[in-house]
DNA sequence: GTGAAAGCGCTAACAC
DNA sequence: GTGTTAGCGCTTTCAC
């Protein structure tokens, strides 16, 4: 006998093995009450010995649940999007949920991914990072029953169960700003992220609030991709320019690039030009000078999304098979407007101040 | 009637809107044959309507294939590992598998990692960047039906349905220190990962073997944790140090740190100290001075890796219920020995060379 | 060419 | 306390 047996071991083999029946191994590895600690033993020591393990395909199959979130992120390894998605996955491995992730690529990307995800069977979707779709691109439509989270408000992503908590980019753009006109400079100048990118648009808007609030002249901003090569480019330009004292940049990797421009054009930071990088990269204290920056806070993030995200999914009556309920009027919850809708009650940023930010040199 | 339905279409409903059996809707979902033209168009017509999409579930039920490979990557958003994870998903999606992703923390996390991906079911594991388990702590085992994919021989995990293939550290390690040595440089200084990196140990490991080839003394190698504070730490060492003229950094971040600290200590880059990284991250070319580096091609690492995993996947007779097969003996492949096995074939990292290299100073 | 029936491994009713 | 039964949605024989 024993026949090279493929499969691996039910719980029907487990209860075969225990002596009890199938249904007594379930109600064990529930955890339900109703089973004698010796029975408890029994099966626990069969399964033990089979090397059992759960079929998570049966139970999704019966649950409707597959106790799965899908992550779609930005397919790079930026700092900010992969130490998101660590804090995600960890978080939600602590409240029992798998962990699936779909990068994306440029322009249609973000919808592929999400695609990939829902095909693949999740019970709620995060769109991590997403870029405004290139033009012509389709916007990103997510099927309405799918519990979606983002950190900001995403354009053309709207729906009952959407819920956003923020990474103010927004807040984190007026810090930095702040700081930068506390120390007495007339105005601050911007290298931006990709004006495709919400993250980026938000931390120029605080930037730009800042300026406003502040009654300061807005220079014109400069628009870089994420890259240090770009943030290079653009500290050329800021560097040529002697009216340049202090600038926020809108993440720390195009800071390095506009250390390295002003650097080589004989700026001296921070005694001629001031900089202001985001995200507080491990290199940041490390840099010529160590870089003030702004740091976020993503494993508060995370844990603080996904559990918005898990009551959103509790939320949905997966019990099944009552036909005769209530039937609840759909009940239609605020219809995001479209645009850039309300800023959601973000966890706020924080300022690391170092050594690139001083006021700025006396005429 | 329409009772409030809140299960997502069945393939059932699909046929019902189509008027055709369940059975036809499967077969035109798969792409089967013998099926008219028209009743495939009526059928991706209701599909279409109804928003149908296969419950991967039910699918995997029966297949007992979930068509879902699972990563175990270290937690961190280091630049290597991030950037091998976004080639792996890539290279998974595209040959038709969902992407399952479990980090591991320190000590005991890669054994808590595995144990989640297959717990929520995996066809193959890939086991990125392991760590070895701190003293005390158990080693990895993985169920032998599994195929694992390791991007170098893990110490204990060996198994018949093991796959290797390669990044190769030695090789890199050894790139590096011939660069220098090329240019002139008595020997050649380290600063290696963490010792419980094995990617750490085949850094050093190419390091040595190149002094020994060389006929270099060999000196101490200093040992960072891969950020750019243990980097400045070591950095601080080496340029007390004046017999110090060329550095081999077992990665980019830690570079930052010995670039600092040498220019803290006056020690001129590269006049007076050669100094290599390695990963060639995006800043890299724009330090003070641009750092010569190695880079790893991680798509194609991806990419013939999980080609591999897949062939074993495959391998595996998941023809079910033909209970009268010719019951092929077990098949044992090459029992990897205890210990640093086999150099796999690996894929050959790449030099870049930048201004931090350069012949030492004449004394 | 198409359909009917069985069964994958699990959990939820409902007996006993 | 424990077992029996049914059924989740799909794919696979096997009829027709």
């Amino acid at each position: 006998m024993s026949d090279a047996r493929r499969r691996p071991p039910s719980s029907t083999d487990v209860a075969a093995l225990a002596g009890v029946s199938q249904k007594t191994v379930s109600r064990v590895l529930n955890g339900e009450p109703y089973v004698t600690d010796e029975v408890r033993e029994r099966v626990l020591a069969a399964a033990r010995e089979l090397g059992y393990r759960r079929n998570t395909a049966a139970r999704a199959l019966h649950l409707g649940r597959f106790h799965r979130i899908g992550v779609a992120s930005i397919g790079s390894s930026l700092y900010g999007p992969s130490s998101l998605l660590v804090a995600l996955e960890r978080q939600a491995r602590q409240i029992g949920y798998a962990f699936a992730v779909a990068y994306a690529g440029e322009g249609a990307g973000v919808t592929n991914a999400v695609e990939s995800l829902l095909a693949q069977g999740v019970d709620a979707l995060v769109v991590s990072d997403p870029i405004d779709p290139i033009d012509g691109g389709q916007e990103l439509r997510i099927d309405p029953d799918v519990p979606v989270l983002s950190f900001r408000p995403i354009p053309g992503l709207a729906g009952p169960r959407v819920v956003v908590t923020g990474a103010s980019g927004v807040e984190a753009g007026r810090q930095a700003t702040e700081h930068l006109l506390g120390l007495g400079h007339a105005t601050v100048w911007h290298v931006a992220g990709p004006h495709r990118w919400p993250a980026a648009r938000d931390r120029a808007r605080g930037w730009r609030e800042a300026l406003a609030a502040a009654g300061a002249a807005e220079p014109p901003a400069q628009e870089g991709d994420w890259s240090p090569a770009s943030g290079y480019a653009a500290g050329q330009v800021l560097a040529a320019d002697p009216r340049v004292t202090a600038v926020f940049v809108a993440n720390d990797d195009m800071a390095i690039g506009v250390l390295r421009a002003l650097a080589e054009a004989g700026r001296a930071v921070p005694e001629e030009v001031s900089v202001v990088g985001m995200d507080d990269i491990p290199a940041a204290a490390y840099l010529s000078p160590p870089l003030t920056t702004i740091r976020q806070d993503f494993e508060a993030i995370a844990r603080h999304g996904l559990a918005l995200l898990a009551a959103e999914i509790e939320r949905s009556p997966s019990e099944h098979s009552d036909p005769a309920e209530p039937a609840e009027p759909a009940e239609p919850r605020e219809p995001a407007e479209a645009g850039e809708p309300r800023e959601p009650a973000g966890l706020p940023p924080h300022l690391v101040v170092r050594r690139s930010t001083a006021p700025p040199a006396k005429p």
